[in-house]
DNA sequence: GAATTTCGATACGATTGAGTTTCGCAACGC
DNA sequence: GCGTTGCGAAACTCAATCGTATCGAAATTC
């Protein structure tokens, strides 16, 4: 979006620095990470942290969501390789890495406002959407997948509820819990094994 | 909090107005529940849609906070109450009752306000936790310990897990979902009927 | 009826942030 | 070197909202 096309006209004057770029977005992101909202983020504050004039941030971007946008854009949180051994080791590396993600500051509230704020900001719930969970989820479909076609999962299993019934089980221990208790060590085999076992032959 | 002390001395002067407070409560909702986060949530604004002074809410409450800490008291969902014939009745029952809620404009933007900005406002998560979350939980708890005492699911089932799977599915499909497509009518029956498969004896 | 308290309304100063403009300097093509 | 564009910094106007104060009217106790 804001990379140069390659063969475009080399436009004259000084070109636009990569590196406040960015510091502009990275700013932005810092503060969702520490738990500032959308709708408290204010563009003085991003540019007083990144160091840069109001005005680098106004030529680029017309507005808060915009950025925000493209801040969600720069993501690229490393999806797991699943090795496909098993349903059940590829299941528990999934999920063990979600638990994993919800420490890290970023990716956890970055995911809240995803959650929360999508109906107040759909163009950046639906990037989100995009980069983050439509590529995971295409993950674990086929993980679960490739279980029916080898015959560990049965047949007939409803592989988009037990999708949600994996994902879901997790996000509810990380997010919704209503005390500061300690997850158990094992809970993504836990998990796991709870879920796989009304799916096997 | 804000109620009066049933054998307490009788204040001379005008008494506060129970519909003005009654106004405000509900003028906070109403806004919460378009879509405005807490952050958002201006006392101007408030005052204003319930046809209230602004004093009269600074008499009240001292902050934004406690406000929206009273409102979130006012919320008496109901609770279903499950029939306990057999485990599958009261979790397909728990299930769609926790489907409809989702419907319901208040519910569900207090509920993503719980999720979302339990960082920022603690007590605030706190108290819907007290609420709303924990009496569910406890109804869909002591549905599955009934099923297990009963012999109709094994005596080793991890009910906290069980619990999460099948909350944690049904919401993954409410608010999680990548695309607007209709959910299947018969989505609690599908999520119990998967996830109970692996807890029978 | 007097004292007291709340009511809604309005005005007030202070603060915050948006978005624009101006400034002097830096970086680039020609 | 010259024109052009981007840079950070600062000043500016404009609007929203905060929390407080003040007002006359209304409600209630004594």
């Amino acid at each position: 979006m804001m990379t140069e096309q390659m063969g475009a006209v080399r436009t004259p004057g000084r070109p636009r620095s990569e590196k406040a770029e960015k510091a502009i977005i990275d700013a932005a992101m810092d503060m969702i990470a520490e738990g500032t909202g959308v709708a408290e983020l204010s563009i003085e504050a991003i540019a007083a942290r990144a160091g840069v004039g109001k005005t680098t941030i106004y030529r680029r971007w017309s507005n808060k969501e915009e950025l925000v946008v493209d801040a969600l854009a720069s993501l690229k949180a490393p999806i797991p390789e699943l090795a496909g051994t098993s349903v059940r080791d590829d299941v528990i590396l999934y999920l063990s890495a979600m638990q994993l993600e919800t420490h890290h500051p970023r990716t956890r509230c970055i995911m809240n406002i995803a959650l929360s704020e999508s109906e107040r900001f759909p163009h950046l719930a639906e990037r989100f959407r995009e980069i983050v969970v439509r590529p995971r989820r295409e993950v674990l479909r086929s993980a679960i997948q490739r279980g029916v076609d080898s015959g560990e999962l049965r047949a007939d299993v409803d592989v988009e509820v037990a999708m949600a019934a994996l994902s879901g089980a997790m996000m509810f221990f990380t997010k919704w819990r209503d005390d500061d208790a300690e997850l158990p060590a094992d809970l993504a085999e836990r998990i796991a094994d709870l879920i796989l076992q009304g799916l096997r032959p």
